[in-house]
DNA sequence: GTCTATACCGCGATAGAC
DNA sequence: GTCTATCGCGGTATAGAC
């Protein structure tokens, strides 16, 4: 048996910091920042431990006693990571039932959002993410989960609320959201994940999501006249 | 200046065979098979030339005779794999523009596609290119143009046709092909990246497939009737 | 809890015989 | 071209003093 102090997870298994002394908290914050920096440059298998030691200015046994191995140290660091941006977001989709312009709200919905998947930060921690995923699962998971609570899960209601008041006509609103969020998220974001250096200037995101809507609108709209 | 055996490189940078004697070209097939293998298990770093040398039964010195390094190795069998993947398809959109059914055709041609990329072997694949996309930018240049020449592509030039002979009204083909694409392929795919475990069966795939289809004519389409 | 010093191993790469 | 044997480095993880 070990110390419960290295071995608390949350339901992802991924570590969480149980009670512990004000210096040992900021040392272990230190460590966590310098591991998700290391991590992201490097990858995990190619990050070093002593790197990440020398970076956060503790000694290597202190990074052992705190996370244990190089797993547990990953998944905090990248699970801690993934948390904090998605932790300050607003939920989409929250004040698109209620808009009066529907169009307008979709439209800087899926900007907004596309805008944050399309950071350079962003791509870099999802290519991490992806590129782990058969070694662990739990990042996938957590990733996808985190994505649907604050994108998908909020747009579905709102798409179904839309659906029942008749405004929309949508047989599955699951898919038509999944639908709408490819169509215009995922758009740019797949030249994104294969092209490194790619930009994308607000203008243009702004044109492709706009199509998207319009796409999305064209099927899904209930029709409101005929001329 | 090194052997130009070890150094000869296509136009994406990755490693190519020039002429060698039989004996030496299997040596160098069973190599890259088994270093293919290797590296889709364990990734770029934590593959090891060691367990790759074992594998292909040949000896180390001999690996490095024919690649140079690991780099090198890495690029070749990945690339080849690359290649040798979509080499035997034939380019999807070609026939469609010359369909009857241009309905049918679409889903067809988009659930073939979807099919192939959701292939186990395939999205394991995906997600080590992804993955080292940072570190061989190469390689995501090569996924991104070999995709475009056998899907995007000549899906874009059956869509322009159709635009020019009054059957769709599509202002930018380009986008709407990455459009109907990330609809239909997109969808499905996005659970499969992040989540290891999942199994689309067939006639969910049809059904994804045919909405997203649906979708894409619901807004490109040429208004036949308004009743 | 935190440090320094170190054990121990597997890695990529190479030398030299054949 | 191919082999066996080995080098030297950097990896994770730990022991023991404070």
């Amino acid at each position: 048996m070990e110390a419960e102090t290295a071995n608390a997870t949350d339901e992802y298994g991924i570590p969480v910091a149980p009670g512990l002394p004000d210096a040992a908290r900021r040392k272990r914050q230190a460590i966590m920042e310098a591991a998700a920096a290391e991590f992201l440059a490097e990858g995990y298998s190619a990050a070093s431990m002593d790197s990440i030691t020398s970076r956060s200015g503790v000694s290597k046994a202190t990074v052992y006693k705190h996370f244990g191995n190089k797993e547990r140290l990953f998944l905090a660091a990248i699970g801690g990571i993934l948390r904090r941006t998605y932790a300050g977001l607003e939920p989409y989709g929250s004040t698109i039932a209620e808009a009066g312009d529907l169009r307008g709200a979709l439209i800087g919905a899926t900007r907004d959002w596309a805008a944050l998947l399309l950071r350079p930060d962003i791509v870099s921690l999802r290519r991490l993410v992806i590129g782990e995923t058969d070694r662990f699962p739990q990042l996938g998971r957590l990733w996808y989960d985190l994505t649907y609570d604050m994108c998908d899960g909020p747009l579905t209601e709102a798409v179904a609320a839309l659906g029942r008041s008749g405004k929309l006509d949508v047989p599955d609103p699951v898919l038509a959201v999944r639908q709408l969020v490819a169509t215009t998220v995922g758009v740019p974001q797949l030249v994104h994940t294969f092209l490194p250096d790619t930009e994308t200037d607000p203008a243009e995101l702004t044109r492709v999501v706009t199509s998207g809507v319009d796409l999305f609108l064209a099927r899904y709209a209930t029709p409101t006249d005929c001329r």
